[in-house]
DNA sequence: TCCCAAATTTAGGCTGGCGTAATTCTGGGA
DNA sequence: TCCCAGAATTACGCCAGCCTAAATTTGGGA
């Protein structure tokens, strides 16, 4: 019966949940209960529940004991919150001031309380921009994503130039290490050397004289990457 | 047993209810359910289930069946509340071209959903305003705030210039008619009659030909003004 | 002083969302 | 094919907040 100036119209619990489910979705598979669980720090019994009140609202598609998928309208409430989440972020960075390793637990709570009118305000001052500030593409308003297709640093071959395209926005830690390398967004390098067994890759970065850095595997596992075209000896 | 990254540590509700509770404080007597109840929109035995909470939890001292008073603690909490909501409503006007009469619903979810520090930062990109759009003072961060002695639009006497100094955010139909008549905080003007019987007040607004302008009494209540020094004949 | 209307509180219920403990299902290894 | 570990679900309970209906208190007028 009340109005819910939401916008989405939906509960934040259940815009955590359709954003949470977007982001483990992978084409092939449906989302497990535990990873849901794991993500939104919550006890699986309750994401079970959750998951009857959402497949009841038509938003997810439940197979039991397999997991869900989400419908077309819970993709498109989950996008909007990804858009919001985005658009907030690189509002942060860029007209307030905030580093890129601290706007994630601010964007997290704003994606539920600002209005689309405020959201298209904020995209319209910064020039309606295509990423985020750690390098994720933006939905549009109507819901289309850029779907990149990037390579992890430590798939990147030895020998060839790439350019860091994209970072995870959730570990700070991580984000303010690779800034204090002089990684960010855009940066090129080369990769000159990886061990195996999950050793670290090491990359030639630009600078006065150019350094160079070895990166651990699991740091380079997050690292996404587009390879450039020329290579390097 | 959850972090609640929130800031003031209490749920938005109570938030709500502590915003209400200040606003409807006049120094001289508690504040009754039944007000709390109407300004929350909410049913008076909800609001008596909350202010047993609220008590509980120190921020309110209750009276049964007087009503209730802030505590020191709901007090300061109130306040932070307040200098949210107007730090917000400002930042959106002056930076994101919303007109006056639109921010406060906007203002009314964000301000449970930012941190300290993002109003912090809002605030001094505006240059730590001193009043929000509406001429409402802004609490500092401290909690201070400035006591105006303002005097309504309808008790200014005949014959004397005044200025707009202040109105209410809550009725965007009220905001967007005084602004049609080129009333905003700061414009000054000379009342020049007021009809008895609760009947309208007329002002002379300031213009290329100056303006004759009656202001129904509720209006004119509504605005709260400053009785300036010189007066007119 | 008594009584009634209005305000308030209590009683009892509901929903969303979370938790733990117990149960059920699934799929892979022996 | 059987069995079991792990995943998922069901069963049950809790709390915040809201509601309506039924007491209860209060204060002002006759």
């Amino acid at each position: 019966m009340s109005a819910e100036a939401k916008s989405t119209g939906y509960s934040r619990s259940t815009e955590d949940y359709l954003k949470a489910i977007y982001e483990l979705e992978t084409p092939g598979s449906p989302v497990q209960t535990s990873a849901i669980a794991e993500a939104l720090d919550v006890a699986p019994p309750s994401v079970s529940g959750m998951v009857k009140r959402l497949s009841e609202s038509g938003l997810v598609e439940h197979m039991p004991y397999r997991g869900v998928r989400l419908s077309e309208s819970g993709r498109r409430a989950a996008l909007k919150m990804v858009r919001r989440h985005r658009i907030v972020e690189t509002y942060l960075t860029q007209k307030l001031g905030y580093d890129w390793d601290s706007v994630h637990d601010e964007a997290e709570r704003l994606e539920h309380a600002v209005s689309d009118e405020l959201i298209e305000r904020m995209a319209m001052a910064l020039g309606n921009p295509r990423y985020d500030p750690h390098g994720a593409p933006i939905p549009s308003r109507s819901g289309l994503i850029e779907e990149q297709d990037l390579l992890a640093l430590s798939d990147v071959p030895v020998g060839s130039m790439a350019e860091l395209r994209m970072v995870s926005d959730r570990d700070p830690e991580l984000l303010r290490y690779i800034a204090s390398l002089g990684l960010k967004v855009g940066v090129a390098f080369e990769v000159i050397g990886r061990q195996p067994f999950k050793g670290p890759v090491t990359i030639r970065l630009p600078g006065k004289p150019p350094r160079e850095q070895a990166i651990g595997h699991e740091l380079a596992d997050a690292l996404r990457c587009w390879e450039l075209e020329g290579e390097v000896g």
